[in-house]
DNA sequence: CTGGATCCGACATGATACTG
DNA sequence: CAGTATCATGTCGGATCCAG
């Protein structure tokens, strides 16, 4: 992620219906790769943004706020990712020069519309995490049978 | 598989909201690694993943098919998705027992439901990457003037 | 045609140490 | 406190060969 940071992807969706016109195309959307839409997409839905992004919710927090927070990302990680997240305008960064350094994350208005979608995932993976559980031990069961 | 597909994360969070209660506690879902949701989120909002999902939508697709489909995929790859898909209940993989091996994939009703959800993130992607370009350029811009 | 198995390189990520 | 820099490594993913 921090390698290739400034690739420029073909515009290859952002055709028509990118624009907010209500295009229910049922499928034909990026399929191809370096693909802007499925670029900012594999970015979005990181593990660690998610959860950046959701912890950011109406609240700021600090780095180190944001680093207790988040189980297992390690300091780097997580300064990566607010990069990658300040850089593509969704969540703000702000620097008080003070003494011992302040630094405090907080969404943007751009971020916020975002959070509301990831939401939507989210609850659809908590709806629905026993039928995957379930799937997978059926799965699995069949798997061994053989 | 080679990769981690045993793993037996612990129910963090399916805790009662799960169930499909309208719980809209903003933030608080898991944050802790290892976490089941999180899983199967890092899963469902995979590269290949969401492609296929969204290939899939409303028609069966063969293997072949799939492949040519979706721009960039290896065949290990695709076969990798398309098992963790199956074994998630996402994907129904049907065998045809002929001459030249015929196998059919398609969303189950539970893949189906996550179709919608993914539509509305791609949507969103769709509907927001010039701001996104735009504050990638902005930032840039920024940068290099330092 | 479908896809399992293996080898292997590349990149993402983690751990650690250092700085303003 | 909030990073940056460096090094180590694990995983992902691609290529290839092979089998039912």
């Amino acid at each position: 992620m921090e390698e290739g940071t400034s690739k420029s992807p073909s515009h290859c969706a952002d055709t028509d219906h990118a624009a907010g016109a209500a295009d229910t195309d049922p499928f034909q959307w990026d399929t191809r790769e370096d693909c802007e839409v499925r670029q900012i997409l594999d970015r979005v839905a990181d593990k660690w943004s998610l959860l950046v992004i959701a912890l950011l919710d109406r609240r700021k927090l600090r780095f180190t706020e944001l680093r207790r927070e988040i189980d297992g990302v390690s300091q780097r990680m997580l300064t990566v990712t607010l990069r990658q997240l300040e850089r593509d305008g969704l969540v703000k960064r702000t620097v008080y020069p003070v003494v011992p350094p302040r630094v405090e994350y907080e969404l943007t208005p751009l971020g916020g519309t975002l959070h509301t979608t990831i939401r939507t995932l989210v609850t659809w993976t908590e709806e629905h995490q026993n039928e995957i559980a379930a799937a997978r031990e059926a799965y699995d069961a069949r798997e061994a049978a053989v």
